[in-house]
DNA sequence: ACAAAGGCTCGACGCCATCC
DNA sequence: GGATGGCGTCGAGCCTTTGT
């Protein structure tokens, strides 16, 4: 999906690209060999043309940076299947709303594996973690989990990519909180967590400290 | 060759929704 | 309850097209 995108360039805009596509010119390549058939000519063309050559450059390389600036936040969620293979589902755990609330845990699915990151156990070691990914996925978390590591972890790496599920699912129809889009989707959740919420979360930690092993 | 019109991008603004 | 990005809207500014 990434190399059929044009959104990221600029003076290009969702007129442009979808003429483009219209016109049958939906790679990269396609509009490196064929752009002359659209009018697109002079400094315009040229300088669209080195900006493909640039994205061409960093996507072989995996230079996630440079798409992260460039490729605007709502269209993010395109570049997924080319960074599959770096992505890590982030969701966390906090005392409260506020982001000076204690973060108590963060949880981390890479595609094969859940890792775990507790508060007085390992939780130090998220900031190596994330260094790790070329791209992030969360849900809310533009507004709530990375607010939250920017202020509490200073030295983490946090220039990720990041598709925040919460607008591309509004956007398809689901909206009202991620408990409301599981069960709207048929995803059940495991018996002993099956009706708790984000509040739930803040009193178990409690409960885990006094000493409740469960 | 020049001017006007039209198309498009892009930034600003205010409102809204969601996280624990 | 605070932070933040997306959304819709508007208008400035640039570029291209069209008309004379």
């Amino acid at each position: 999906m990434l190399k059929n995108t044009f959104i990221h360039i600029p003076g290009i805009g969702y007129k442009t690209e979808s003429k483009l596509w219209k016109n049958r010119i939906l790679t990269w390549e396609d509009y490196l060999r064929d752009s002359h058939r659209l009018g697109l000519f002079g400094r315009r063309k040229d300088k669209i043309e080195a900006c493909i050559t640039d994205s061409r450059y960093h996507l072989a390389r995996g230079n996630y940076q440079f798409f992260a600036s460039s490729v605007p936040k709502r269209e993010v969620w395109r570049v997924y299947p080319e960074f599959r293979n770096s992505v890590a589902f982030l969701d966390i755990e906090t005392t409260g709303l506020d982001v000076s609330d204690i973060i108590t845990m963060v949880g981390i699915y890479d595609g094969n594996q859940v890792k775990t990151f507790i508060r007085e156990i390992n939780l130090d070691e998220i900031e190596n973690e994330l260094s790790k990914y070329s791209l992030l996925v969360t849900y809310n978390g533009a507004c709530f989990d990375l607010p939250f590591l920017r202020y509490h972890f200073h030295n983490a790496v946090l220039d990720q990519l990041h598709i925040d599920l919460r607008y591309p699912l509004k956007r398809l129809g689901y909206s009202g909180g991620l408990k409301q889009i599981e069960h709207s989707l048929n995803i059940q959740r495991t018996e002993e967590t099956r009706n708790l919420d984000g509040f739930d979360a803040v009193r178990l930690w409690y409960e885990y400290q006094s000493g409740s092993k469960e």
